[in-house]
Formats: C-alpha cells, structure tokens, sequence
DNA sequence: CTAGCCTTGAAA
DNA sequence: TTTCAAGGCTAG
C-alpha cells in the first residue's frame, strides 16, 4: 500500500510524527489515522466500514484463530473482523445515516489518544535523545518497506507451569502444570458461556512435561509493581483488585494436593488423571471466587445458561494444545497486567445469550481491552504487536477449554470423575 | 471484494 | 481557515 502521489493528513513514510512506530493493530500495515476508534490502516478502516455497512456476518473456515496480518489479512474475513472489534474498532462509529465529513463523538477520544503518545515519545526522548531524533521508535531498516515489518500475528500466551514436587517425572507418573486460564473466547459469537454465578467457568487442567518452572516464572518481564504511569491506572487497579497471588496460589494446590496423597496408602495413590481432576477442580474454585469477588462481575445479573457440547476430544491432542499455548504465553513474558486483562476479555463476553446488560458487559470489555492496549504499547513497546498476539490466543484458549469441557465430560460420563467436586458440578450443569 | 485515493463537512 | 475522520468511488 505505498501510496504513490497520495499523502494521507498524518503518516508520511519514514517521517518523525508521533505516531511513527504506530502499525495497523489489525494487520500491521502502515496507519493512516485514526478510523472507527483507534489508529488503524487504510484497508482495514475500509474492510471495517464495509462489514458493518453492509451488515456482514462471516463465518471462519477454521478454528476461528486465522492469522491476520498484512499478507494473510483477505484470507478470513470472519478472524478479521473479530480481530477488528477486539483491538477496539467501534461500530457505533459507522455512520448509519452515511453522512460525510465532520466529526463524530470519538474526536475528543482521539485528542486525548494522541496527547498520550506525545506524552510518551517526549517522555522517551528524555531518556534516549539520540535515538528517537534520529530514527522511529521502532527498528526500521531504510530500505525495507514498512509494509514488510508487520507484526507477526501468530500468537503467544502464556499461562502458567508448575509441577509437583514430589512426584516423578516418568512414565505413568505425574506431568502437570496447571492452567487457570478461564476458557471463553470473548470476541467471539458461537456458543460461548462464561460462567454464570452459579454455573460454572471451564478450565483447562493439562498436563505437561514441564521442568521445574514455577508458574511465577510466566510473569518474568513486569514486576508486579510495574510502571503503569498514565495507563488508565486507577482501572488497571481496579482489575487487579481481588487478584490472587499466583504463586500463592499454585503452592496452595500443590500443598492440598501433596498432603492428600500422603494420606492415602501405598496401593491407594490417585493417578494423574484424578490428580489433574482435583487440580482442575481447585483452580475452579479459585476462578469461581475470583469472578464471584470482583466488583465488576457483581453489578451483572446472569442467569444460568446451559450448553451442550459433542463428544470426540481426545487427551493427547488437548495436551499438546495446551503445551503449544502455554510455550506461546511464556514467549510472550506476559505480565500481571495482561494476564489479568486477559481473564476479564474472557469473562465479560457480551455474546452470551443469558447476560441480561450486554452493553455493560461489551462496555466493560471495550475498556479493559483499551487498558490492556495502552498496558502493553506503554509498558512493552520493545515488543512490537504484544496487544494484537495477546488477543489472537483467545480463541485458542476458548477453544482448548471446550475440548477439556468435552473431553471431561466423557470421563464423567464413564464415571471417572471424583463425585461431589466442583468439577462434576459443571459438567453436571452444562449438560442439563 | 479489496484497498488506494478522493470528497465532504463539523469541530477546532 | 484548517484539520481530519467520516463516506464514496473505482481499478484491479
């Protein structure tokens, strides 16, 4: 897209505006302004116009986590789109009347947008003159064409590992990480369930052949008191309120989990799958009081939905799923911040047919998702694109945790399930 | 259908 | 008057 002859108001190539490390958040191109909310590029501004103008609804081909980005972006409009209303494009911002020219609602909201970056390279500059005189923040090789440094769009999240100290590491003995990542995809509109206040999330138990890392170990980058300066810090704060200490956490299951098992007798030690059931069941619980404690989720009324899912999830293909996404979540060295950020996209999911106050849950889900933006172009501006490969794990996420959900509900059905856990009591409810 | 370029018009 | 984010047009 160089634009020969064209000179769009703001970017120019390789110029020295503010905004010159800025790429497309949809697909990397280069921006062109700021369109529907946000800066983006001039294609996906128009693809954004074209779908809600005309009412479009895709479907994906796939397993809805198509890679967007500048090359593969017309391959799946479905994961476009839904990549389009993730990183915050607005609707509301397509003129339903089609008049030209003038200004909407958003202008002051793109005022405030770009005296926060100007704040941020004038802060940068007092930290490294030299370097941002002299080229844009971002490290562009003079004679590659912008174009080519789109972000990749392949993913990473991070989830977090542990083991358990104790149990061997060979075959038939226990390989286990856990995950409390809750499962729905938020941006996405097929079945999805949050779980509702006395329903249930569905959580992903796995397994896998870690080392010794400790799950604090996923949250290497950003130490928990992080530099948040201008972004949005009393609602960052907000969300992190409540917020378990992982670590904690982890050692919490963990010590359960040991103590248990030292109780049993030799012949009468559980086995990995019952192992990982309970650990399941424990950071269900966790999720469970996490959600049930957040202020946010409580000014929601929900009411219990139920759903229904097919049977033919096989543990060795979930394993390595989740193995693939944790390993992506760690390269990413995600943060307190965006793991928190993270479960609320994941919990306030405006596409879940019993939420009464959709326009709370999508307003709500617009704002953490600006936080998490701002978050990460503020606090991981050396990682360029973090935001967009954050939000393209999600519907991975979303789709291992059906997978779990299937897959358990299958030993359940075969009676290999613990009774009276929290974990049974889902499945229970889901499938009636 | 895509995306580059053009026109419009309210707000600054 | 200028700015710039809307919508429109159209070649590919």
């Amino acid at each position: 897209m160089d634009l020969p002859g064209y000179h769009p108001q703001q970017p120019q190539p390789h110029d020295s505006r503010p905004e010159s490390e800025e790429n497309c958040p949809v697909c990397g191109d280069r921006v062109s302004g700021y369109h529907y909310g946000l800066l983006t590029c001039e294609s996906c501004k128009g693809f954004f116009k074209r779908s809600v103008q005309n009412n479009k609804h895709y479907t994906c081909a796939d397993q809805q986590s198509c890679p967007v980005n500048l090359s593969q972006r017309k391959r799946c409009p479905s994961c476009r789109f839904q990549k389009c209303l993730a990183v915050g494009m607005k609707r509301e911002a397509v003129r339903a009347d089609r008049m030209r020219g003038g200004r909407n609602k958003f202008g002051p909201l793109y005022r405030r947008d770009r005296q926060m970056k100007q704040r941020r390279m004038y802060n940068q500059e007092q930290t490294a003159p030299n370097r941002i005189k002299t080229e844009p923040a971002q490290t562009h090789c003079p004679h590659a064409p912008r174009r080519g440094l789109t972000p990749p769009s392949l993913p990473y999240p991070a989830l977090y590992h542990c083991t358990l100290p104790g149990y061997p590491q060979e075959k038939g003995g226990i390989h286990s990480s856990c995950s409390s990542a809750p499962a729905n995809y938020a941006g996405h509109s097929t079945q999805n369930h949050p779980f509702t206040p006395r329903s249930t999330p569905a959580s992903s138990p796995c397994s896998t052949p870690s080392s010794s890392t400790a799950f604090s170990q996923a949250f290497s980058q950003v130490p928990a008191a992080s530099p948040l300066a201008t972004v949005t810090p009393s609602f960052l704060g907000q969300l992190l309120e409540g917020e378990q200490d992982e670590s904690q956490l982890c050692a919490k299951v963990l010590a359960s989990l040991q103590r248990e098992q030292a109780n049993r007798g030799k012949h009468d030690r559980l086995n990995t799958f019952s192992i990982m059931c309970k650990m399941a069941d424990q950071t269900l619980f966790g999720l469970v009081e996490w959600a049930r404690n957040s202020s946010l989720f409580k000014e929601l009324k929900i009411e219990v939905s139920t759903i229904l899912s097919q049977a033919g999830a096989t543990l060795s293909s979930l394993v390595s799923r989740t193995q693939d996404l944790v390993s992506k979540f760690k390269a990413l060295q995600l943060d307190r911040h965006e793991f928190v950020c993270l479960k609320y996209l994941v919990l306030f999911n405006p596409d879940v047919k019993s939420v009464q106050s959709r326009r709370q849950v999508e307003q709500t889900q617009e704002k953490v998702n600006r936080a998490l933006m701002e978050h990460t172009q503020q606090c991981h501006s050396g990682q360029s694109d973090k935001f967009g490969q954050l939000l393209l794990r999600l519907p991975e996420v979303r789709s291992i945790s059906l997978q779990v959900e299937e897959y358990l509900y299958q030993r359940h059905l075969l009676g290999d399930l613990p009774c009276n856990s929290l974990l049974s009591e889902m499945l229970h409810t889901k499938h009636n």
